[in-house]
RNA sequence: GGGGCGGUGGCGGAACAGGCAGACGCAGGGGACUUAAAAUCCUCCGGUGGCAACACCUUGUGGGUUCGAUUCCCACCCGCCCCACCA
């Protein structure tokens, strides 16, 4: 019988679970003696089978959560389903089982997944949302939210999706055409009324990052989808007088509006649309509301609109200006109107552009002024001295110059180029979108001559210009417009009336400034982010506890009578209504008011709200007098590690962020942020490197794996085979590898060895290795990079073996080793580790022993090889002690016959030594 | 269009307060042990030239700074992801 020989994880993984779970090994209680860590992973969704993505998450985080143990925290590592939403009840839909069923069914399945992982979950502590008990809770916080008119109910266009019959949040429609995040289907737009959280309140807090360590590119994505824009809100007025607020960002540009766009949706359209253009904008308010009716295209973007027929005023000079409608203005935003203003943005220069509407005039002109860039080939010569008798400043490249020209000196600039480019050429001027330089021609734009004019003109002088459909295409590619009118915008003011000549740093601010002295205007500041839709129509999930009254209207549930109880006998017809609205019985109640007949409403809650506190309900999920035991919370919060995916970004993430916060401002919870260190894994894709999907049969099984290797091996191939942030493709012949290393482990600890008499060197050496070893592997988990722990370990493995065949064994430098080994691979492989560990006698459990303690006096180097170069070169290395001082290492360098050999006679001009590393010498 | 991430051998990836590029592993070649296989062990393994010592080239491209650049700066190319008529 050999099984106690071999590695078999078949035998000693269920066996070390078993005792663990028995012992209560991961219990995590509260012990105000230690300093507490809350790790926290992301929950998962109970589809019915846990994915290796899912373990490629996890395992991680447990290792480094199990790291953190030995490292002397007081460790909660919980975990739970997120077993509300709409995968159980299409289920239900095809298969005919009940969304209950299914979702325990597959929980029960995962929780035997997750139990083979290995992992420190502490699963006195899981919670699942589709509980009574877990989403009375959320029904409290909905009340809650209520009262402190967080939650509220609009009438609004929401987007629907016609096969999971439900609206969707903003975040949950994706793509060009606007499709269901979850089952691919154009959404269309339906007028519901809806239940809404106003996190637009939080909008600005949730932009501060201050109190968290989060990853950049999650900072970034949310900064992004929250996105600020600070402006001006300017009241323009029909002609008959009705105000039209717009909103802007460059209120410096007022004067150059030569029109007026709104929405087609827009309340104005209306009223400002004239009996001749009446026939033409019902036409296209029909087609716009259509389009995003049934299906909005993808194709090319052009602009299309049609004129009302109507005229504003500009209060800025009284200019009569036409109104359009366009659906490139989205009523969602700002206003729903804007001012058009051609000549400094793009979308309105295009639709300028396309109906034949004035774009002029520039009413700012760039301070920065022009890049040039000319050809080496153009030129004459005398024209690099020309510009540096001008001092203009330009950087020579490869194959041409790229001068940078103060305004002031544009002048003298277009004269050094009129006569030094030769003929045939031309330069070209990136930057100022009214000069234009052909050889030996050069000709200006301002504000008299007209593009048509000029586009005349060049054709003339050049006939490929004719090329470009219209000159202005030219003049809007690459450059010129990115550099000319978008990024230099802000320029010096022209043709604005008496704020003529403001400079352009101050332009946005004189002319708000301005606008409230006037009275047309005023500061503004508009958010991207919406308010947070949560209704759904749905029968699984949390029912909003709402009751309408006829006598007292919107009445919340009192307290005392949550939960709203899901009823269990519903059917589901497809009829596009919420199951809860057609059970027979369940919305008939009595109003907790006045105790008339009354109706619930039927919708249920988004399960992001379910999700926006599961890590307080980890705290205690069977406790009943509050959402959470504040003893609990007192000790635990708040998350010290958050892992999961960077999908969550825009959702999930900030939703979390903006239930604590509205939860600290009821008084409910405390502090800041909620978690306050998050560190995403990447995505592990199939062997072919594209997404894994059943449809692809590309899939990676856990359960496969596990059976053939073990979970030691999984768990150690997962952090080993990527950079953990960056996840990448699938590699099935590489997980071998770490099942080498797992078995010589074994081997190493359990092969009888002959002790030996070995050298002192050799016992220093292994100790170095060792402390070396620990060293970077502590600083590995600390820094989230887990593939490198894995290789250390491996060369480390090496060095022992050598040692050992050099015979260290026997010796206290080799027991360290072990010792130190085993501890070290606790975290990653709990149950090799353990096990080794009991055979050598050591105390159970592995897991509950402290971190080793580096030993920075054994990780010096006592040689070094010290690396002698010649102008840079390596010609040569050589062993020297490591203490060796400046003098030595220098004359040792200069004997070194390979470096007589290069320096072929020639005498040093200097030596460059840089301590430990390395000899340089120059000649 | 905006934002983010990335580009290093056949592959995954190491190394970046500037100092031996390619750790560790996979795949591959050669060998040992086996009747054989598995397992294990030894050995080679970026490219070109050379019997060899050795030389030259090589971290997406082109420049720059430096005694020295995968690492810093400038310009560009390519790939992936997210957002997007957001005024």
């Amino acid at each position: 019988m050999d099984v106690d020989r071999n590695y078999n994880p078949k035998s000693i993984e269920p066996k070390w679970q078993t005792r663990w779970e028995q012992d209560g090994l991961y219990h995590a209680d509260i012990d105000p003696s230690r300093p507490k860590h809350y790790a926290l992973t992301m929950l998962p969704y109970p589809s019915g089978d846990l994915h290796i993505g899912h373990w490629y998450a996890m395992v991680p985080s447990d290792a480094r959560a199990r790291f953190m143990r030995m490292r002397g925290y007081n460790v909660l590592f919980p975990i739970g389903f997120d077993a509300f939403g709409l995968p159980a009840e299409n289920a239900a839909i095809q298969r005919g089982i009940h969304p209950k069923e299914w979702t325990y069914a597959n929980i029960a399945r995962m929780r035997v997944q997750l139990k083979s992982m290995g992992a420190m979950f502490d699963w006195r502590r899981e919670a699942i949302s589709s509980d009574p008990k877990y989403y009375k809770w959320t029904q409290w916080f909905f009340v809650k939210l209520y009262e402190h008119d967080l939650a509220y109910q609009k009438e609004g266009m929401v987007d629907w999706c016609p096969t999971c019959n439900t609206t969707l949040a903003r975040e949950q429609v994706w793509g060009e055409d606007r499709h269901c995040e979850r089952c691919g289907t154009p959404v269309i737009r339906k007028n519901l009324k809806q239940w809404f959280f106003r996190i637009t309140r939080y909008a600005d807090e949730l932009l501060d990052f201050s109190h968290i360590d989060w990853p950049e590119r999650v900072i970034a994505s949310q900064t992004n989808w929250i996105k600020r824009s600070e402006g001006a809100m300017v009241i323009f007025r029909t002609e008959a007088g009705e105000a039209m607020e717009v909103f802007t960002t460059r209120p410096d540009t007022l004067w150059g509006a030569t029109f007026m766009v709104l929405a087609p949706e827009h309340p104005l359209v209306e009223k400002v649309t004239t009996a001749e253009q009446k026939a033409l904008v019902e036409d296209y308010v029909y087609q716009a509301l259509r389009q995003s009716d049934i299906q909005r295209e993808a194709v090319d973007k052009e602009k299309t609109g049609v004129f009302t027929g109507g005229y504003a005023i500009n209060p800025v000079n009284q200019a009569r200006i036409p109104i359009w409608i366009a659906d490139y203005v989205v009523m969602t935003y700002g206003t729903g109107a804007i001012m058009a203003v051609p000549a400094h943005d793009k979308r309105d220069f295009d639709f300028a552009l396309k109906y034949g509407l004035p774009i002029l005039p520039v009413i700012a002109h760039p301070d920065q002024l022009v890049k040039s860039r000319v050809l080496f080939e153009s030129v004459e010569a005398g024209f690099e001295d020309g510009l540096r008798d001008h001092q203009i400043p330009f950087e020579k490249q490869t194959t041409a110059w790229n001068i940078t020209i103060p305004y002031h000196k544009i002048d003298a600039y277009l004269h050094l180029a009129q006569t030094s480019v030769r003929s045939g050429h031309w330069v070209e001027i990136v930057g100022a979108q009214w000069v234009f330089v052909f050889p030996h021609h050069i000709m200006t734009w301002d504000s008299v001559e007209s593009g048509e004019q000029i586009f005349a003109r060049m054709c003339a002088l050049k006939p490929e210009v004719r090329q470009w459909r219209t000159l202005m295409e030219m003049l809007w590619s690459e450059e010129f417009y990115r550099d000319a009118l978008y990024h230099h915008a802000y320029g010096t003011m022209i043709n604005s009336g008496e704020l003529t000549g403001t400079p352009g740093e101050e332009a946005v601010k004189r002319v708000i400034a301005w606008l409230e002295e006037k009275g047309i205007g005023e500061s503004k500041v508009s958010y991207r982010l919406r308010d947070w839709l949560i209704s759904r129509q749905r029968y699984w999930g949390a029912p909003i506890p709402i009751v309408y009254c006829p006598n007292c209207g919107v009445v919340p549930v009192p307290l005392e009578d949550l939960p709203v109880l899901l009823p269990d006998d519903v059917e589901w017809l497809p009829t596009g209504e919420s199951p809860l609205k057609l059970h027979p019985t369940w919305k008939y109640t009595q109003c907790p008011h006045c105790g008339a007949e009354a109706e619930r409403e039927t919708d249920t809650m988004d399960t992001f709200m379910c999700s926006s506190w599961y890590h307080l309900r980890y705290l205690s999920p069977d406790y009943d007098q509050g959402p959470f035991d504040q003893k609990e919370y007192d000790y635990w919060m708040p998350v010290d590690t958050y892992t999961g995916g960077v999908e969550h970004a825009n959702m999930h993430l900030i939703y979390t962020r903006f239930f604590h916060k509205a939860g600290r401002d009821m008084g409910i919870m405390r502090g800041p942020e909620p978690m306050l260190q998050l560190r995403n894994q990447g995505i592990i894709l199939g062997e072919d490197s594209e997404k894994m999907s059943k449809s692809r049969g590309n899939v990676v099984a856990p359960d496969e794996l596990v059976d053939n290797y073990g979970a030691d091996t999984v768990r150690a191939y997962l952090m080993f085979f990527a950079r953990w942030d960056q996840g990448g493709p699938w590699n099935s012949s590489g997980i071998e590898g770490t099942a080498r290393w797992i078995r010589r482990v074994w081997n190493l600890f359990t092969e009888e060895a002959q002790p030996g008499r070995p050298a002192e060197a050799l016992l220093r050496q292994l100790r170095r290795k060792v402390h070396q070893t620990l060293k970077q592997v502590t600083h590995d988990f600390e820094h989230f990079e887990f593939n490198t722990i894995v290789s250390a370990l491996m060369e480390l493995l090496n060095t022992m073996y050598d040692a050992r065949e050099q015979g260290a064994c026997g010796t206290p430098a080799w027991h360290e080793a072990l010792d130190i080994y085993l501890r070290m691979m606790a975290p990653l492989t709990p149950h090799i580790a353990e096990e080794l560990w009991q055979r050598l006698g050591k105390p159970y459990s592995i897991h509950q022993q402290p971190w080793p303690i580096v030993d920075e006096a054994a990780t010096q180097e006592e040689l070094i090889t010290l690396v002698v170069q010649v102008n840079g070169r390596v010609r040569d290395r050589v062993m020297v002690p490591a203490n060796i001082d400046e003098q030595a290492a220098k004359q040792m360098a200069l004997d070194s016959p390979a470096v007589q050999r290069n320096l072929a006679g020639k005498t040093p001009r200097s030596v460059i030594y840089v301590p430990g590393k390395l000899v340089n010498i120059v000649v």
